[in-house]
DNA sequence: TAATATTTTTAGACTAGCCTAAAAATACGT
DNA sequence: ACGTATTTTTAGGCTAGTCTAAAAATATTA
């Protein structure tokens, strides 16, 4: 009764669990054709099919979560990923903005014992690339308290934990201003105007970051 | 026009490849059939797609071959498969019956960048763990001259180089038996009744090989 | 070389996953 | 609360890849 799971339906259940995780709530038929890039319809035949196989509670016209059992599948998935990840930067020496899209296609492979060995050998690594909490092998993850640079009060020192956006450009972008995980930031100033504030970058250089930069990076407090 | 392939189309032209390898002569219907576990008529089906992107050569009711593309992707898929079983044993430890069936799945990772990355952080192996030689980017293969053990005249001294048999049972008996990839072995007797031989393995201990495990080994002389 | 055996192809059907268009259900604004 | 807008589901159809059964082509053997 348990064979194995598609790319495809693995997907699916790693889309809710990034959908339901934020709010708690049920995710809407369009949420997921949306994060899916899909159509509305496509996901209606697919969450019978996942409810079918109990790792959906899917009501009608009411939205969708995981069971249990979906959620461990989800957060298998979200392990190998960052997992993976982890090992084409510090092994491969890959970018943190190009991981991304290799990662997609290994979360797939199907070996527990691949999984658990690949932790091992980088040596338990809590976090990804991009700062984000690697789950355990109960899914379990480990939550930071992390807040956005955007919401950093004048002349706190903080250091650059995670980012919350993974497109490409915007990596490169934080990379080429010396934004990466480990930074440490002060703000000096903050503008009314556009929102924008001013940051000392390392103790050195002073750069002037836009409100939506700012409000994907997350700091912590040293 | 060039539309990345399937796992499947993968799989197809992989085992054409390793049918007319051999022989040279076009692989038949049955052949690929037998080799992918599939029926003739599903085969028919799929010949037909892969000539219509001119990755085989394919006449009916007379068997098919690889063209130059088809026969580029055989060879990548073959290096993927052979890079990560290297990767699979040497960093991760795991024995060489268990690396074939995770590299099937990690042959299909789709990025020559981390093909090309992999090969680097394994410091250009030029065989895999059961002595299969890893073709270079273009798809040449560094073949070695080698005989099965069955072959060899009395009390010449050879060394494993490889396995014509990959099958999990088969090299978990030799991981036993320490006839492992750089073992040295001495013919000491070979008997006519059952074409059984003795050996004398790492210049200690004597043992009685089959002719069928001895016909699937391969030695060089030293 | 004619009859038989084997191999290969065709025909038709099935599933997973996707689509568009239309119908049904729910939500919203006045 | 009633009509309109939005969301969701249904209906029907498409492709890739598989299957079985039957027909056609090739090979074998007397």
């Amino acid at each position: 009764m348990n064979q194995p799971l598609s790319s495809t339906e693995e997907n699916y259940l790693k889309a809710i669990f990034k959908l339901c995780e934020q709010t708690d709530k049920p995710a809407s038929t369009n949420d997921v054709a949306l994060a899916l890039n899909t159509r509305a319809a496509s996901v209606t035949d697919m969450l019978k099919r996942l409810a079918e196989k109990s790792l959906i509670n899917y009501v009608k016209y009411k939205g969708v979560t995981l069971t249990s059992s979906g959620r461990t599948i989800a957060t298998s998935l979200i392990r190998k990923h960052r997992l993976w990840e982890v090992f084409l930067t510090d092994k491969l020496n890959f970018g943190w903005e190009e991981v991304h899209e290799i990662a997609e296609q290994l979360e797939h492979i199907k070996s527990n014992e691949l999984t658990n060995r690949l932790e091992a050998f980088l040596n338990f690594p809590k976090y990804d690339p991009h700062g984000d909490p690697i789950p355990d092998s109960d899914g379990n993850f480990q939550y930071r308290q992390q807040v956005h640079l955007a919401d950093v009060p004048l002349n706190t020192e903080v250091i650059i934990v995670g980012v919350s956006e993974h497109e490409t450009s915007f990596l490169q972008y934080l990379e080429k201003l010396n934004l990466i995980l480990g930074a440490k930031l002060v703000i000096q100033e903050s503008f009314e105007y556009d929102q924008s504030i001013l940051v000392t970058v390392n103790q050195s250089a002073t750069q002037n970051i836009s409100a939506k930069v700012a409000k994907n990076i997350y700091v912590q407090k040293i």
